[in-house]
DNA sequence: ATTCGGATTCTCT
DNA sequence: GAGAATCCGAATA
């Protein structure tokens, strides 16, 4: 298993978002590490796109990570009490990101807890406001780490974004993509 | 200083 | 399917 390079980040966010299913995020608590590989993402194109936080290409206080290079995680809290996982893309100035809506965990051993939801996703890693700006290639404690092993094109489909019926002709664009016949995705 | 509402989840019906 | 939980960033003044 090689860590993801930073290259990988810096291409086309629907490009990323495709090519996120099937990594692993890895997460490692004291020596301890908790796997769980990409089932379902959400691109947000910047600027134009009204359902982004970066829409009209304004920086404020929470998004300005976002505007990062490609690798950083952006994280924010959602209805008061759930995490929201998104990794960076695009260089540095370009405010794009794909939210991680869904992973499979990857574990010999049982582990509580469901992944099979944005905010469940970052509950079961441990992950909070202190992982905002964490370089997922050089962290210690989080990265994402690939077997090399490619999803096809057939295994991938794609819908509509969830919860953002107010981003308008935006809110029809086909960003969100997952795995075929998933039990993890969070919705089908 | 105040107000508004959300890239969700869980519980109950 | 509906409603609640619950916080902080962003917009308004």
């Amino acid at each position: 298993m090689a860590r993801v390079k930073r290259s990988f980040y810096l291409r086309p966010t629907l490009t990323v978002a495709k090519d996120l299913l099937g990594k692993n995020i890895v997460r490692k608590i004291g020596n301890r590490k908790l796997k769980a590989r990409i089932v379902e993402t959400e691109a947000y194109l910047g600027p134009k796109d009204m359902a982004a936080h970066t829409f009209g290409g304004k920086v404020t206080k929470r998004n300005k990570t976002v505007f990062k290079k490609g690798g950083h995680i952006y994280i924010y809290l959602c209805y008061g009490l759930h995490w929201q996982l998104n990794f960076v893309t695009r260089k540095k100035g370009v405010p794009e990101c794909i939210l991680i809506r869904a992973a499979e965990p990857v574990s010999k051993r049982k582990i509580v807890g469901k992944t099979n939801g944005p905010g469940k996703l970052c509950r079961w890693f441990g992950l909070d406001k202190s992982f905002d700006k964490e370089d997922l290639v050089n962290s210690k404690r989080i990265w994402l780490e690939t077997d090399g092993d490619k999803i096809k094109k057939s295994q991938i489909l794609s819908s509509e974004r969830i919860g953002i019926e107010y981003a308008k002709e935006w809110a029809r664009k086909p960003w969100r993509f997952y795995l075929r016949n998933n039990s993890f995705v969070s919705r089908k």
